[in-house]
DNA sequence: TATTCGTTGGACTTAATTTGTCCCGCATAG
DNA sequence: CTATGCGGGACAAATTAAGTCCAACGAATA
């Protein structure tokens, strides 16, 4: 097949190019049915008049109904989307992508979804998406997962749903404030999951910096005790992976911290802590919740982290992370891979 | 593939006549070779100009060298050419069997959509949807449309969908009862399809059976005056095409009847006529409505029917049915293809 | 019930692309 | 040699796509 669309794209260079963006128009839909033209344009970095052409196409093929409150996929859109998903897959050789990934970073599963949520803002809806699917998987009768922050957090979030009745979740951010801002926060994100999945949840409401006797005394009370405990009882944990700079900036830190960070040479971030480029610690961040080391616990710990500029972040995270699984994009997977392969071969 | 081909139709059919274009182009150099512009563009039905941006276009591509005696392939061209013929088959194929039946059957028009409706009923759906597709480049400002009944025309009527709000479409029955079940009543699809539509419509309303006296005295009453004149106004018609067996079972028609027709050799129906297979009419059912000879008068004709067992219908009314449009499906057109194109040749 | 918000779809302008037309110079065959 | 058919240049005309603005509509909300 692959070959068949390469002598395509002889005859028709921008078959694929085309191919393309309809395919993400209608994944767009799909994940935030109903939507309007405006808020769909800003989504798809498409101008609104060129956005309108091609939904107008898309409703005359019958792949999308327009209506007053937004649009929707038909039903032969969702079901032509579910097919060219696939092929999408396919041929842009994220198959290979995957396996290749899984075996260099010797991991137990890799995930990537079409697109780079560098370039493209809406790649972090199915990446999150990608995430809740893989999640589902998982789910039997009762969990309890541990959630960190960050913006691709929020996006797994955003996509969760509710799944059957007889599963009870809950929901526990993974470590205490970090110094994000409040949509970011692994509180809020926690709540917000819950929320969509028809689930519970605690929170670890504590103040961002802490001396170390506030911190010893903080541990004994009862109601982060029993966060705590559930935190160690989490079978399933999902984070993000950061870049370094940005997450410091992002926490607003003291700028030894940050002048810190550049000399140690730190590139990736997660759970609070900081990576150098081999995978080393070189920084963590004082809060209570789950410790790097006691991740090994859970049956399922699932990294979701895209776009090409956290490659590296993702690298470093994985020299020496927890062999979990990995949902990313293409943009980073791609990335990631051109870097590793000479080293692993 | 035949998945492949079957999403690119459905995503991008503009690209696709581009490609057959393109195809078509290359596969005529090839056996022409080396030929001149005029003479290709005079081969390929197409302009000079739009020929020559082609040409260029290949030629950029590497595609075919284009030397001061004529055109010709280059190696990669031809290979080009050679693994895209499969394909080719499997995409126009149906284009084949249009244009050929187009011609066999001397109409204006015909559509063919992928299937069978004997084996999957749910091609029948397809068939409503191209009909309604067609139907809609037809109508311009304010327009009559007279419908007849049929399981077919049911399906079309289901597949009708609101067009422009500055249209007024008013349907009428093309023909009063004829013994159907109250769902395949011309009445009865001819409401759906207005309300589906968003437009008006008018009734007859009829007993099935008539006298010759009822019927004299009832077409000069003023209800039925009325829908009378609008269905000669009508620039319209969409109608069905049964088998004629099946057609005179299921109105429960006389023992007489079946027998007479079975000594004529009925093989069609369509608006209450029974056609023999030479397409003369053997036995006209009695009632109001639009009769055989009035169809010349409509701007458009859209006979719809699919199947491979209707196609000896299909074919004995186009003998002398009207030069229209022909809507139908795979199945009845590669069975009516290959029994027409002998004699044809 | 009135109002606001976000939605579509129409209308118009402007830009870009495609197509039509004409013609020139060149190679080649007769 | 000339006549024919070739590609390609040039430019106007027509068509199509895109940018922009706004009216009408409907659903949610106060």
């Amino acid at each position: 097949m692959k070959e068949l669309i390469n002598i395509q794209q002889k005859l028709l260079p921008d078959l694929i190019e085309v191919m393309r963006k309809r395919y993400s128009i209608l994944s767009v839909v799909r994940s935030h049915e109903p939507i309007g033209r405006r808020s769909l344009a800003a989504n798809l970095n498409l101008t609104e008049r060129v956005l309108r052409s091609e939904v107008t196409f898309l409703r005359d093929q019958g792949l999308l109904h327009i209506g007053s409150s937004g649009m929707s996929l038909t039903e032969e859109g969702s079901s032509t989307l579910t097919k060219l998903s696939e092929m999408m897959k396919e041929l842009s050789g994220l198959r290979v992508l995957e396996s290749g990934l899984k075996d260099i970073l010797n991991l137990s599963e890799v995930i990537v979804v079409p697109g780079d949520s560098d370039s493209d803002p809406w790649v972090k809806t199915e990446l999150g998406k990608a995430a809740i699917q893989r999640l589902k998987q998982e789910l039997k009768g009762d969990n309890v997962i541990a959630v960190t922050g960050g913006t691709t957090l929020a996006a797994v979030a955003e996509m969760m749903t509710p799944g059957s009745k007889d599963q009870e979740l809950l929901f526990v951010p993974a470590r205490g404030g970090l110094g994000e801002k409040v949509e970011n926060q692994a509180n809020t994100i926690c709540a917000a999951m819950a929320q969509k999945a028809n689930g519970h949840y605690r929170l670890l409401h504590l103040p961002d910096q802490l001396s170390k006797d506030t911190y010893l005394s903080l541990i004994q009370e009862p109601v982060i005790k029993e966060v705590m405990e559930l935190l160690h009882s989490a079978s399933i944990v999902i984070h993000g992976i950061g870049d370094a700079r940005t997450m410091a900036e992002r926490r607003n830190s003291s700028s030894e911290l940050i002048e810190k960070l550049g000399q140690e040479r730190a590139v990736a971030e997660a759970f609070g802590y900081y990576f150098d480029k081999q995978g080393k610690v070189v920084h963590r961040v004082r809060t209570i919740g789950l410790q790097l080391e006691e991740l090994q616990n859970s049956e399922l710990i699932m990294a979701v982290a895209g776009g090409s500029s956290k490659a590296q972040a993702i690298s470093s995270f994985m020299k020496h992370g927890p062999k979990g699984v990995l949902v990313t994009d293409e943009g980073a997977a791609r990335q990631l891979y051109d870097e590793l392969r000479s080293d692993y071969r």
